[in-house]
DNA sequence: GGCATCCTGACC
DNA sequence: GGTCAGGATGCC
């Protein structure tokens, strides 16, 4: 699902194709994933588009902001014509432009909330947000936060109180990159390993944005299209292909109910000890 | 800190 | 019919 390098995308091509709109009309079709009163919008023109982690912001003016979260499934995209609408369509906002911008979303685990620009930074999960690896995040940061955690290597960096933006995807390819176990304990990482590490999530991130995002399942940017990078996956959903770099199979395990995916040789549980000089 | 849960659809 | 899906939260 989206994860940073996706509402990255997605807020880029918002800044050029949704900036200067107005709102003509509003329509809301599910309530329950509406999270106060869209009407406001009415008649507001959208002024920037922001991201905060995996979430997306729009400002309208006279001060008013929508968050978006897009969760598992959602969809934020524009269309020249009803007829066009993705299943599961449950907001529409009619531009001055006459295109539509939709909000679809079929888990329903998504939301669309109504807030004042100027407590958008207030907003609870806003505020629970750690640092983000490519603007903020520095190694010292980030030697700080493993060396204080016991908990599996891949389950930290998805936490978005610790480390902001990542998702099951990124993780995966970040540590196969670095050549590190998931199950490793994030505090066990050396020097060398957790500057690895944090190369390689700022690598794999800058590469999916460059790709437009990663679309294996149901990601679509604003246009409604696929993202590319999935056809750089290395490890993730691969599990049984060779790996990149030696050719051994690919793992797939469950780690805190979720698919992990990682090479059993070059991703070793216990870093290699030093050989002794004999 | 670990796990169930909100939903629907695709795939084996 | 069972399993799996990229997120975040609320409960223990």
């Amino acid at each position: 699902m989206p994860e940073l390098p996706e509402v990255e995308t997605i807020r880029r091509q918002a800044q050029r194709l949704l900036v200067g709109q107005t709102i003509k009309q509003v329509e809301v079709k599910r309530a329950s994933i509406v999270r106060g009163d869209l009407g406001m919008l009415a008649g507001r023109k959208i002024s920037a588009v922001r991201r905060f982690a995996k979430l997306l912001v729009l400002d309208f003016s006279g001060g008013w902001s929508l968050a978006i979260h897009l969760k598992m499934t959602g969809r934020l995209a524009v269309f020249a014509n009803p007829g066009g609408f993705f299943p599961h369509t449950h907001v529409v906002f009619t531009l001055s432009n006459g295109k539509f911008l939709t909000f679809s979303d079929m888990r329903r685990f998504g939301y669309v909330q109504m807030v004042r620009t100027d407590k958008v930074a207030d907003l609870k999960f806003v505020k629970s947000l750690a640092k983000e690896p490519l603007s903020e995040l520095t190694l010292s940061d980030f030697a700080s936060l493993l060396s204080r955690s016991h908990r599996p290597i891949k389950l930290l960096l998805l936490d978005q109180t610790k480390i902001a933006g990542i998702g099951n995807i990124y993780d995966c390819e970040a540590l196969w990159t670095a050549r590190i176990h998931p199950l490793r304990p994030a505090n066990s990482l050396i020097q060398s390993e957790i500057k690895r590490l944090l190369a390689a999530i700022e690598m794999v991130l800058t590469e999916g944005i460059k790709r437009g995002g990663a679309s294996d399942n149901t990601y679509r940017d604003l246009h409604g299209e696929k993202g590319h990078y999935q056809d750089y996956f290395k490890v993730y959903q691969q599990q049984g292909k060779p790996c990149k770099r030696d050719g051994t199979p690919i793992k797939r395990i469950a780690l805190g109910g979720r698919g992990t995916f990682f090479c059993p040789r070059c991703q070793p549980e216990r870093p290699a000890l030093r050989k002794k000089a004999s």
